[in-house]
RNA sequence: GCCGGUGUGUCGGAAUGGCAGACGAGACGGACUCAAAAUCCGUUGUGGGCAACCACGUGUGGGUUCAAGUCCCACCACCGGCACCA
């Protein structure tokens, strides 16, 4: 058997897809519609790697097969482009980072048209086109005037390294997430936006769309909702009854063990610290270990978890609301300014933070639930025990203890219940060059004003040097003719914004562009919207979970909310794939030289080969390791499909044969069922297993081998488009030469579930549940049937011959099992 | 520490509670060839036996069941995420 000539075979169909604009996407209402997404790449100088093709071949198969069976497919492709990796090479090599960015695009352009991904290529997205982020400008726009930007001094992530912000969530573990340099804090003033207000909302969505469950469940902890309550506590100089009372509010879950509250802790960064500090006797003392803290990272903070530090504030005492006693305040790093109120009151006998802290600063530990032994250990039970030492509360069991003191906080003005979560607003500012600038203007006289939106797009200004300024601002802030300009309402001399946007603020709405990716007058047109929105089918990596597929849901909402989309979730149906790493089952980088570039083995075995290696290597959900020599087994494949041309009996079988009928619907009903499943590689092991079938038949018919290629072509669409025009098929599958006919015109095919089923099918008959012999038997044979026939067999006979039979079970086309003693 | 996931031949991996190892890779033997590659045929979990066959076998230990890779309990290892969240 000859080698098929991949080569001229896979340009040929590549040339003509693009010539004849075979995958472009257009409203049609007469059909249904199917939007596939895929995460828009980065385009880094590395150009494409193996993790790449697995993820979009993935959703290419499922996009040909809507296409086949009746949908107005959008399958669109695009460039997350802004970022640091291209911002760094352009420092270091001083070349322009849009230069950078065309080039890399071309280079990603045409290693991704080289694998037969049927993208439209005429809607594609670039995130650093004016064209484009005119319209992430415009939304931050939308996000300030209904009040969910803003800017705020605060403690951020800086990474000494980049001289650059990050946001909570690319700090790994006291690194930056990019370059690995150390963290530190530092004080900035912040453009945010309030993904807060979303939270709710972003946790009740995941009720109406089909996520795996590990991605609903990783949100819903990463937003981090807590119910409890707000308690006020009051606190006042030691012995002076002249000065006022200060109100201290804590967040708590256990409201219900108020009673047993004997301390307070606030963090090292309350603004209270600084009020108090003339009753405070060792104020010096508490302001060195604020600063300490202060110059942790959180890492850092968080390291010391074993032995709790802290310090007392001497001369300011509390009142616990409930015994009315006074009770002593500590600050200490384990309690964090930025979630809750900044300070907790401490239940040394029903936290085990509280009672580590307790036992290392002497103080009281107060019995109020019954059931633990806290000389031991806290006891934070809340299914079982009884309230004691809890005047009022005694004798109740923990739910209704927390009813009740609620109801008590609400009538006394004492607090009031409380939602609590984990999720913080995002900080969107960065100081750097290659990103939108925010579109912003600062007046003396009326505060921060957007720039006009007729005078978008904001551009980006050339400079000479991409390097962030030494005091950490962006390069920006060191061009006069960018930063002056006028208040558009007072038209007095005004200065622009400097910072610009993250990374993240391009992918957060991408998906709605593709609709409408050419609009000049509008993000995306109502229509356009309308029709294809929303997204059908989303797959992307885990690592975005809680970032990338967290934000545009939040972007989304809020769109949602001020009219502009159309639904409240952009995505129905997300699905995440698994990493490839490399042969030596590391993650693959090029320090560690593992890396494979799957454009040089394209070359080498043919696109289609690779495509199917990448669907075939395991289980598309997890991580898989990369074997180079795995691709011959899906080369060979291709190489036998290609030799079915030469065992094809004439061109007259509209049905298929007697031998290969129950194979064929099989597999179809197998491959059907497996890529809705995305269970690539088990639907490819039924092609192959189809193949070697039909290789021991010795021969295929017209109809037979028409169908094995539509079937096959969503996987390796050039061999299958190939041989479909090569062979005729088509309308009259009788044509000997054809034009040029594609096989992706076809319909999808369908199978008779009755066909699927066996005729004879192998029974085995075991005793006491091992296997003694095995029985050939027609298939769907009943019960009694089946018993009888079992009994006949000789050899099963005579192992029970004389023994007393317990139990008999027969299950229908799998076995019969007797028990005996 | 907490949460989640995974653990099956030499390797990648299959198995609605019902014949473990589909499919592929590799290895070995053979055919073709001057030879090699490619291709084709055969063998390939472990131990025992000339054989048909027998015993054992899905991280470890227990349990449920006629029957467990699959369900339950405890543990071990590895991978990923989170890091005192009041």
């Amino acid at each position: 058997m000859n080698n098929y000539n991949f080569t001229a075979i896979e340009k040929k169909w590549q040339k003509y897809w693009e010539d004849n604009k075979t995958f472009r996407a257009e409203i049609d209402k007469t059909k249904p519609k199917f939007f596939a997404l895929i995460e828009f790449p980065y385009p880094s100088g590395q150009g494409l790697h193996a993790g790449h093709p697995r993820p979009y071949t993935a959703m290419d198969i499922i996009a040909r097969k809507r296409r086949m069976q009746g949908y107005n497919v959008l399958f669109p492709i695009g460039w997350d482009a802004f970022g640091l990796p291209t911002e760094n090479y352009a420092i270091k090599n001083k070349i322009h980072p849009k230069k950078i960015t065309a080039d890399n695009i071309a280079r990603f352009t045409e290693q991704c048209k080289s694998f037969g991904w049927s993208f439209d290529w005429e809607r594609e997205v670039d995130t650093t086109n004016p064209d484009y982020y005119r319209w992430t400008q415009w939304l931050f726009i939308q996000f300030f005037k209904n009040g969910l930007a803003y800017k705020k001094e605060m403690a951020v992530n800086w990474c000494t390294e980049c001289k650059v912000v990050l946001a909570n969530e690319e700090v790994i573990q006291g690194e930056c997430e990019r370059c690995h340099g150390e963290v530190v804090r530092k004080v900035k003033s912040q453009w945010m936006l309030k993904i807060t207000e979303y939270a709710q909302q972003l946790i009740d969505g995941l009720e109406d769309v089909d996520y795996p469950e590990r991605i609903k469940y990783s949100q819903i902890n990463w937003i981090g909702r807590s119910t409890g309550a707000e308690v006020d506590f009051t606190a006042r100089a030691v012995g002076d009854i002249s000065t006022d009372e200060d109100v201290l509010r804590v967040f708590t879950t256990r409201p219900d063990t108020l009673f047993g509250a004997t301390y307070m802790v606030i963090a090292p960064e309350h603004p209270y610290i600084e009020k108090w500090a003339d009753s405070l006797e060792n104020i010096e003392e508490i302001r060195q270990y604020a600063e300490k803290a202060a110059r942790k990272s959180d890492f850092e903070r968080s390291e010391i978890v074993k032995e709790k530090s802290g310090v007392r504030l001497v001369g300011v005492n509390a009142v616990n609301p409930v015994t009315e006693k006074e009770i002593p305040i500590f600050i200490s790093d384990y309690v964090l300014m930025s979630y809750g109120t900044g300070a907790i009151m401490a239940v040394p006998g029903h936290d085990q933070r509280d009672w580590e802290f307790a036992k290392k600063f002497d103080l009281p530990i107060v019995e109020v639930v019954k059931g633990g032994d806290i000389e031991k250990e806290a006891y934070t039970d809340v299914e079982e025990g009884v309230m004691v030492n809890s005047g009022f509360l005694n004798d109740l069991d923990v739910p209704e203890a927390k009813q009740k003191i609620k109801k008590w906080l609400k009538e006394n003005n004492k607090g009031k219940s409380k939602i609590n979560y984990k999720l913080r607003d995002w900080v969107f500012s960065r100081q750097r060059y290659w990103g939108e600038p925010i579109p912003m203007i600062w007046c003396e006289k009326c505060g921060w004003i957007p720039v006009p939106e007729e005078e978008l797009p904001l551009t980006l200004p050339e400079v000479d040097n991409y390097m962030p300024a030494e005091n950490g601002e962006s390069p920006l802030s060191t061009l006069e003719s960018f930063i002056n300009t006028t208040c558009p309402v007072c038209k007095s001399p005004a200065k622009r914004e400097t910072d610009t946007m993250p990374q993240w603020a391009g992918s957060s709405w991408y998906y709605l562009r593709y609709a409408d990716p050419l609009n000049q007058n509008e993000f995306v047109s109502k229509e356009a919207l309308e029709y294809w929105l929303p997204v059908d089918w989303y797959n992307g990596g885990m690592e975005h979970t809680t970032l990338h597929l967290l934000y545009s849901r939040f972007w989304h909402k809020f769109l949602f909310g001020i009219d502009k989309v159309n639904t409240p979730e952009p995505y129905l149906k997300r699905t995440a794939h698994g990493m490839i790493l490399g042969e030596d089952s590391q993650k693959m980088s090029k320090s560690r030289g593992n890396t494979v570039d799957p454009n040089i083995l394209a070359a080498e075995y043919g696109a289609d080969s690779i495509r199917l290696y990448e669907m075939f290597i395991g289980d598309f959900e997890k991580t898989a390791t990369w074997n180079t020599a795995g691709i011959k087994g899906c080369k060979r494949f291709l190489d036998r499909t290609f030799g079915l041309a030469d065992i094809l009996r004439g061109h007259e079988s509209r049905e298929y044969s007697d031998s290969l009928k129950g194979a064929m619907h099989r597999t179809i009903k197998k491959v059907s069922e497996d890529i809705e499943q995305m269970k690539f590689n088990t639907a490819i092991a039924a092609m192959m297993s189809l193949i070697n079938e039909i290789y021991d038949n010795g021969s295929i018919n017209c109809a037979e081998l028409k169908d094995f290629l539509i079937l096959l072509s969503p996987f390796a669409p050039h061999i299958c488009s190939e041989m479909y025009e090569m062979l005729g098929f088509g309308d009259g599958v009788e044509s000997e030469t054809g034009d040029l006919k594609q096989v992706h015109d076809e319909k999808w095919l369908d199978f008779d579930p009755e066909l699927c089923v066996f005729d004879e099918v192998e029974v085995v008959l075991q005793i006491n549940g091992k296997i003694k012999g095995r029985l050939t038997i027609e298939s769907g044979a009943d019960k009694k049937a089946l018993l009888a026939a079992a009994k006949e067999n000789e050899a099963f006979c005579a192992a029970l011959l004389g023994k007393e039979i317990v139990k008999e079970i027969v299950v229908p086309d799998k076995l019969v099992n007797i028990v005996i003693k």
